[in-house]
DNA sequence: TACATACTGAACCATATGGTTCAGTTTTAA
DNA sequence: TTAAAACTGAACCATATGGTTCAGTATGTA
């Protein structure tokens, strides 16, 4: 419902939410590729294959380039830095809460031996 | 149009697409809470909230337990694990990408001073 | 010149997404 | 026992998504 702004971390995590476009930066590691033949690989149409490439894009993951009547795409030099270092200090809040929580059930524990010696 | 699997990385990183899920995870590393007060803090109604809770529920990043008549939520032990792990790999893929075009680019500028000689 | 290739854009379709309201149910507290 | 609080679920809405087809345009090639 109206899309207010949409961040490039909205649109890099959108755009890796999808098994086909995942498969689309596989491919362009091994190296550059133009869109029919990744509509070709990906059994695809042409169009359809555009769009995915047209997202892909619009997240800085890729850029393409049109020579002659062949538009090449490569990774983008963006890079997954920021969504990276996302995901890296999240992890991290993931694991200090799970410590935590241990430390609470420690307590619990301690509280629990103790009993008998109060 | 027809989802035909969705695997547990489209999940997840579907569910980080959104700043407003983003932000719920945020709230969650400082501690468990419930369905209205994260509503409260994003301004949205309860039922909205709810929603997103259950995105990240899908995605095992958030798992729910009902008490009495309030449901908390706490981040999942599944963690960020595999989303780090995809990220980590790919984003050695892009850099692999740019020293192979630098090094293309060098043997250019190579092949550009060996013109004299050749 | 004529034909094939590679892309582009518009239109369409079904389903998903991100919200809302409204009408419940269950708990808790006065 | 009555009322408020916290959630739940159904229905609705506008827009987005992931495809398709069809009708172009531009570029290469025989």
């Amino acid at each position: 419902m109206v899309q207010y702004v949409s961040s490039p971390l909205d649109r890099s995590f959108s755009a890796l939410s999808d098994a086909t476009r995942r498969g689309i930066i596989d491919q362009l590691g091994q190296g550059d590729t133009s869109i029919s033949s990744l509509a070709d690989q990906f059994q695809m149409t042409l169009t359809g294959m555009k769009k995915h490439v047209q997202v892909l894009q619009l997240a800085g993951l890729v850029v393409t380039q049109k020579v002659g009547r062949v538009r090449t795409c490569r990774l983008g030099k963006r890079g997954l830095k920021a969504e990276a270092e996302w995901i890296e200090a999240h992890r991290k809040l993931f694991e200090a809460r799970f410590e935590a929580l241990d430390e609470l059930i420690n307590d619990m524990k301690q509280e629990g031996s103790d009993e008998s010696a109060s």
